[in-house]
DNA sequence: AAGTCGTGCAACCGCGCCCCA
DNA sequence: GTGGGGCGCGGTTGCACGACT
């Protein structure tokens, strides 16, 4: 079955010939494409214009980028794909020169069997279930560079000594001044420009940019440099105001060996922001609140992981769309 | 050398959205 | 309000080619 817009043309289909491209090229190097059902007639071609249109995006495009893709532009990807999932058109924005099919293709082809080797979802870039009852998983720096991500997850070998998931946290890099001598919550208006660090009755002490959270989000995790009692994630998109806050008290690498771990997760609905970060925290008495515990001696830091990824994902994806993914 | 299998990727398909008459 | 055309997007297919037996 052809396309609709052409079914009164004779169309070919399948591969182009060089033939075909040269006069593709030729014709919207000199007029340009308005009207891609246009196209295959005035150029000559028995394509459908759909079929020109994909041909001139994914292949005869002057600005695109040959070559395979570089860890880098894998990270980019992996990254944004964290967050919007299989919007390829979206995550090839991000990309110079690649095109969506391409990115689908790479992932498909290369990205998806690599998480799912390292014991990853690729959908949800969560641990896969058969690896997250037999190992314990520890939220380590992000080691990558180019990455925005908050967390990097590793599989702990299941009766390896403890001090290996240990080891992770405290060898981590020392955090930036304003990071460092923290309050005890930090604040991400994650959506915004802004974000706050609270004091422990929830005032707001300093402001930060988004990017310099995010270059430092690895640090909301790392005992080393603090013992923060909150993470929070709100968005403040206009009249959706959303919190995700996350206790850890006892997020440390003690209280880790002490076995016993409780980590709070509030979904809280309806909190306001004001636009200079202030929490008006008790304003709402309609919010609602999931708690989740765990009483387990290998505290699931995979489950951490799990939430707040769900939280960035599950939200509101069109304020992923307006996020200032402009790297 | 021939057959089989796996992989990468170009192209197609169907759906949904937007615009306009 | 509605129906049709155009377009963009994500999912899927199928071919080409290299690796392997």
């Amino acid at each position: 079955m052809g396309h609709r817009c052409c079914s009164k043309q004779k169309i070919k289909r399948g591969l182009w010939s060089p033939e075909e491209d040269e006069k593709l090229l030729r014709y919207i190097n000199t007029h340009g494409h308005k009207s891609w059902s246009s196209v295959p007639k005035f150029a000559g071609l028995q394509r459908c214009g759909k079929s020109c249109r994909l041909r001139w995006i994914n292949y005869l495009r002057p600005d695109l980028k040959r070559g395979s893709f570089t860890a880098e532009e894998e990270q980019i990807i992996i990254d944004i794909h964290r967050i919007l999932g299989n919007r390829w058109a979206q995550i090839a924005k991000h990309l110079p020169g690649r095109t969506d099919n391409e990115v689908k293709n790479f992932w498909n082809s290369c990205i998806k069997k690599k998480l799912i080797s390292q014991g990853l979802d690729p959908q949800t870039h969560t641990l896969l279930s058969s690896h997250r009852r037999s190992s314990a998983c520890t939220i380590s720096n992000n080691i990558h560079q180019n990455s925005n991500s908050i967390f990097i997850m590793s599989s702990h070998i299941p009766n390896a000594p403890f001090e290996t998931t240990c080891q992770t946290f405290s060898t981590l890099p020392k955090p930036p001044p304003n990071i460092v001598q923290t309050p005890s919550s930090i604040v991400s208006s994650e959506f915004q420009t802004l974000s706050t660090i609270l004091s422990d009755d929830g005032e707001p002490l300093q402001h930060l940019p988004y990017e310099l959270l995010m270059e430092n989000a690895t640090n909301i995790c790392s005992p080393t440099y603090m013992n923060p009692s909150a993470v929070e994630l709100c968005n403040d998109d206009n009249n959706v105001n959303w919190v995700s806050r996350l206790n850890v008290h006892d997020f440390s690498a003690q209280t880790l060996e002490e076995g016993a771990q409780v980590l709070q997760v509030q979904q809280e609905k309806g909190k306001t922001f004001d636009d200079k970060g202030s929490d008006v925290r008790e304003a709402n008495k309609g919010n609602l609140e999931t708690s989740v515990s765990f009483e387990s001696s290998n505290f699931d830091l995979g489950f951490l992981e799990s939430v707040l990824t769900s939280e960035f994902i599950s939200h509101d994806l069109n304020c992923m769309d307006e996020l200032a993914w402009n790297f």
